[in-house]
This record gives structure tokens, sequence and C-alpha cells, in this order.
DNA sequence: CAAATAATTTACCAAACGGTCAAATAATTC
DNA sequence: GAATTATTTGACCGTTTGGTAAATTATTTG
């Protein structure tokens, strides 16, 4: 009978509510009830709902990264990179769209503003590290020869962030189909790495 | 010395503030001393947060869709149609990015349920009838032969969509890279709709 | 097994919030 | 100008919320 980590158990309810209704509408109750604790507990375990919440964003873009960019690095062609990178992605909407949920559901309100001064600097320099990741990605494209070279990387990876927001709401085979416009528009062809 | 209309304050004041902290953290008080009138008097205009905010929603809606599309009626030419579209864009955020705050500060956890059956029901009715109307401006495309006949209606608008949802945070350089990029990958020619 | 420590709950707090209603003030009507 | 109507404000309400502290329970340690 192994023992209950009640941290854990806390911060997964934490991130299925977050993910429900957004930071703002969501009660520390609500999340100690899907916990199946008392809410005064949560401040055993985390000093405040903003600092759950923290735990809750930079663990999600983590989970996110992990997944799109953990096996890339094996990959010395690039045309196989992106093909690994589109298709984990796919199947991590699949089965971890409340991932996409948590952070597409509080983004826009949290990036906009200031790198930093405020309450959400740090939530903010989180994802704009995700972000770098992919315009890293671009440029390796770029110096490969295998993207086109006046292809601008800051908008090409803010293009590829906001797609992949979209696993939050849309369907798989729309998200493919997205893919295969965008990827066009790259200069490169789609069914060379979707399929 | 002209009379003041006082609901078209508040609405104002609440199209602001909702537009910067996303409706579930705006309070009444903040909108109230924006527009420079007492809290209570917000309820003598509107019967509650919600509808003003369901005001202020599709206002928002309104005035994206009529500048986007109220030109277009006059041109016949697909490609020029494009033009305006994506030229009327651009001007408009730069002009009236709190329109497109207001809408992606909310947008996804709206978005996120069934066509109707909840408070939220009557915001996506609305969203939802801007994306038929950028689907049929595809349709359009595709039956004169100006986009690929075998390219996703519904993916299309949904991308569009999301690319115009991009104006709330990126500077207007950025979307422009971006429209580039899109419409690349729907076959056409940049060059001859940016520029 | 008792003492110490960790984890959990109960009970409570002040502040905040959407909302209500009567009173006060301003504008309009006749 | 008085009466009526419209608009605005002040005062208040009940509920909710993030958070606190003490009490209780569970677990660990020696």
């Amino acid at each position: 009978m192994s023992k209950r980590d009640t941290k854990r158990d806390i911060l997964q309810a934490a991130k299925a509510v977050f993910a429900s209704k957004g930071y703002e509408a969501s009660t520390l109750e609500d999340i100690a009830e899907k916990a199946g604790v008392r809410k005064a507990l949560i401040f055993y375990y985390y000093p405040s709902k903003e600092s759950l919440f923290l735990e809750a964003w930079n663990e999600s873009i983590d989970e996110l990264e992990n997944t799109l960019f953990r096996e890339l690095a094996d990959e010395s062609v690039y045309i196989r990179k992106l093909k690994k990178l589109f298709r984990g992605y796919i199947d991590f909407v699949m089965s971890r769209r409340e991932v996409m949920k948590l952070i597409e559901i509080d983004r826009v309100r949290i990036m906009d503003g200031p790198q930093d001064g405020d309450e959400w600097g740090r939530f903010r320099l989180r994802y704009n590290r995700f972000l770098q990741k992919i315009e890293e990605l671009i440029e390796e494209g770029k110096e490969k020869k295998a993207l086109p070279s006046d292809i601008s990387t800051k908008a090409t990876a803010k293009l590829l962030a906001q797609m992949m927001g979209m696993g939050a709401l849309e369907e798989n085979i729309t998200l493919e189909r997205i893919i295969r416009i965008i990827l066009s528009g790259m200069a490169l062809e789609p069914e060379r790495i979707l399929l």
C-alpha cells in the first residue's frame, strides 16, 4: 500500500482546476476538494495561491518542453528533427491536452506586460525561455539551409508557439491541417514531416 | 457643451478594464472609477457584471468584424479582397489593440465548452459567427480557384483567427512576417497581398 | 512506548466582491 | 415653479475568498 504524496496530489488537483477555470476563477476550496484535503492544508505545502500557480505553470511548460525537445538531441538530420518535433507534439496533445489548456487559458493575460516588475514577471520569463528554444531550433534550420535564410526567426517561433497553443481547444485532425499550412509557409514539404 | 452619455462611458471603461485584467480579475469598482461614477450606477444601466461583459465582447467582435469585412463587399477580385482584409487588419491592430486584447485575454476560457448550455454559450456563439465569416471568405477563394481546392477551410479559418488574435500582444512588424508565412502556406504570394 | 515531529483539520479572520435599496440630486415636463 | 421622472450616490448586504493560528491526529524517532 503506497504512501500518499499529498503535496503532489495538491499540485495535480491545482493543475486540473487552473486548466479548467483559469487562475483568477479558481478557488483554493475547489483545489482542496479535488485533492481530497481541507483548504488550509494547501498552505502547509505552498505559501500562497500564486506560488502554487507558479509551480503548476513551470511544471506544465517543463513537461511540454521536455516532450518536444528531449529526443531531438539524438537527431542530426534537420528534417527528421522536425518530424520528431511535430509528431511528438501531436501525440502530446492527445494525451496531455490539460497542459496546453493550463498555459493557454492564462497566457495572454500573463504575457501582456513588461519582462519583469510585476507579479507575473517570473511566469513570463519561463514562457519566454520556451519561445527561445523554438527560436534556436529555427536558427539551426537556417544554418543547415533546411529553412529559407530570409525567414524571420522570431515571427516563425511565435507562430509555432501560437499554433501549439491551439492544442488547448482544437482536435488533432485540425491541428495537423494547420501544421501543414505552416510547414508549407516555411517552405517545407508537409508530407515529409507529418507522414 | 455636449451631454454626457453615461451608459457608453461605463461600457468604454469596462472594455478597457476587461481588456487589461480579463473578466474574472476585473472589478466593478475599477470600472466605475475609470468611468468616473460610483459602482451602484453600473447596475442602473446594466443588470449584471456578466451582461456588461457580454455587451463589451459583442461590440468588440462587431468592431473587428466590421473593420475586416465591411469594405470587401465592393471587391470582386479575390486577391484584392485579401489585400484589403490583411491591410485593414494591420491598420486596425495599430489603433485598436485593446479590442484584440479584450477578446484574446478571455477567449480560451470562454471557448472551452459546448456550444451552449452554460453561462458562456452566448459568448461562444458570437465568436463562432466570426469564424464562420472567415470560413466563407476561404470558401469563396476556393470557388474562384484563388486558393488550393484541397486546403481545409476550417483549419485555415482557425489559423487565421488565431493569427489575428496575436494582434493582442505582437508588434505589427512581427504580425506582417507571420502573415507572410501563412499566405505562403496558403499557396499565395505574400508580396502581392502585403505590399 | 513516550516524546517529538509532521501532517491535517477546525475554526476563525478581514477584506473583497457583486449586488440591493432608499435617499439625494439633477433633469424634464406641464 | 412645482411635480414628475431620471439619474446618481451612499449605505448596506450576504457570500466568498485567501489566508492564519490553534487544536487534533498521524507518523517518526530514540
